[in-house]
RNA sequence: GGAGGGUUAGCCUAAUUGGUAAGGCAGCGGUCUUGAAAACCGCCGGGUUAACGCCCUUGAGGGUUCGAGUCCCUUGCCCUCCGCCA
């Protein structure tokens, strides 16, 4: 069901919601119980009395709103027969102010629950290990085996330099650090990839490819969750309501914000190549080097909009989904559940996939897959309605299926030969014009 | 960038000089029927309430007014034309 922070802005104050209102009213010590297993600093002790106080406010002015109409249709009446209502319009002249210093209280309430509201993160599903970083992630799965190699195997960034498939100098020069300029058959294996992995997703798992704004407008950004809490990550344009997406996910996760689906439509399945921009504030000297972390890369998202019953059996498919790239391009990998603590914030449960990369001899996170449960869907007004019954809350699940550079990060570190070549796995030979190897050029 | 037109509930469409959102379609429930259709009845934006009721809702935000879909200002989006442009 719907609710609104306040019933006059059924638009815009319902999608900034992230909790059930009510939910929160009936069981505040819970939930901040729970939420605390992710966040030890989170506070939700102003609501209640914000909640009380718009409450007790709403009763007064509801009150002299009815009274107002009530006068107003008798004045009307009044005038059309035309006797005087001067002594009813002088009345209505005082409840009228009155009414308008009480909705200006009102507005400041909801605006301090807002605030309260928008920054509290997702409720953990139950079935979310309670833990405070990444050590406490549990390794649910392991698949495939790490590859053998008779020579020290090399890292990414000087494989892909020494066969001048990748140039982090000139990168440098036109941007900056933290982007790559790939060149050659480097181009080409990143393009391979990409489409690669939306034709598996729309050909073999159901998945409507869609291709959207790489650009989007902040409410969609409110949307799914990065903001308000998470501007610092994004890449705002000057002078625009415009921020640059951080991932698929909110652009397509947006396309049905505001509506009411037809029943008949679930579930609802896409998959999406964009460029993704981040900022990565707060990482400064992580990853400096090579592909890993990027101001921009290249990502395939995989978004589904499910009925709620059903979404947690469809996060167990939309994974099983994304771990079908890395068995089909004979990858080893680990699906680790993260820990509440490790969960971002409007995930309710996560999978994320991490491929074995010799080179750097460690797992990397290569897809992350969430549940949103209604987080999103609240925020940003999409529902549905269940057999002509009032409208509900879909539930929202996304994951990467892949992150495309990091994919070639793992295909040159376990793909690499001694004499410094690459082998292309059979399944990127099709997408590259049969190549079998990549291999330094004259 | 300039000019004009549009925006009403899931969809489509009304609403004298400002007087308190009318219909239709789709959908859901029911009557009828062997079944279905048709016809007929009810429901069919949100919040609140045990219920009656009350408040809110005409893209958004302000203003004028006792009272705004309607008048004024700001603004989002869509369409047409001009200019520019791949």
């Amino acid at each position: 069901m719907r609710v609104c922070v306040h019933p006059q802005e059924t638009g815009a104050a319902g999608q900034e919601k992230m909790l059930d209102i009510r939910y929160l009213r009936e069981n505040l010590e819970e939930a901040e119980k729970r939420l605390k297993t992710r966040d030890e600093g989170i506070d939700l002790s102003p609501f209640r009395e914000l909640d009380e106080r718009r409450r007790a406010l709403l009763k007064e002015v509801e009150g002299l709103k009815e009274r107002r109409n009530r006068t107003s249709e008798e004045i009307g009446r009044l005038k059309k027969e035309g006797r005087d209502a001067s002594g009813l319009i002088a009345e209505m002249q005082e409840v009228s102010a009155r009414t308008k210093s009480l909705d200006r209280e009102v507005a400041e309430c909801e605006e301090g629950l807002r605030d309260l509201l928008l920054n509290i993160p997702n409720l953990p599903h139950p079935s979310v290990p309670v833990g405070r970083d990444d050590n406490d992630n549990i390794v649910v799965r392991v698949e495939g085996e790490k590859p053998g190699f008779s020579f020290t195997p090399k890292e990414h960034t000087e494989i892909g330099e020494s066969l001048g498939i990748i140039d982090f100098e000139r990168a440098g020069k036109l941007a900056g650090a933290r982007f790559a300029l790939m060149k050659g058959a480097g181009a080409l294996l990143e393009r391979a990839l990409i489409n690669f992995m939306l034709d598996l997703h729309t050909r073999e798992h159901g998945y409507r490819e869609v291709l959207p704004p790489f650009m989007v407008k902040s409410e969609c950004f409110v949307g799914t969750g990065q903001l308000p809490k998470f501007e610092d990550d994004q890449f705002k344009i000057e002078g625009w309501d415009h921020y640059l997406v951080p991932t698929a996910e909110v652009p397509v996760t947006n396309i049905h914000r505001e509506e009411i689906l037809n029943e008949a439509t679930l579930p609802i399945y896409y998959t999406a190549y964009t460029p993704c921009f981040r900022k990565e504030a707060g990482s400064y000297g992580k990853d400096v080097k090579g592909l890993i972390r990027l101001h921009q890369f290249n990502k395939v998202e995989l978004v589904k909009f499910v009925a709620p019953e059903t979404s947690y059996d469809e996060l167990e498919r939309l994974t099983a989904d994304a771990e079908e790239v890395l068995r089909r391009l004979g990858l080893h990998y680990r699906v680790v559940l993260l820990c509440t603590g490790d969960t971002g914030f409007s995930s309710a449960k996560t999978y994320d996939l991490e491929v074995w990369l010799p080179g750097q001899g460690t797992y990397r996170e290569i897809s992350s897959c969430s549940n949103f449960e209604d987080f999103q869907a609240r925020r940003a007004g999409i529902r549905y309605r269940p057999g002509g019954a009032k409208p509900r809350f879909v539930h929202t699940l996304n994951g990467s299926g892949l992150a495309v550079g990091r994919t070639l990060v793992a295909i040159l570190e376990n793909y690499q030969c001694e004499d410094g070549s690459v082998v292309v796995p059979e399944a990127l030979r099709p997408y590259m014009g049969g190549l079998e190897k990549i291999e330094k050029m004259g």
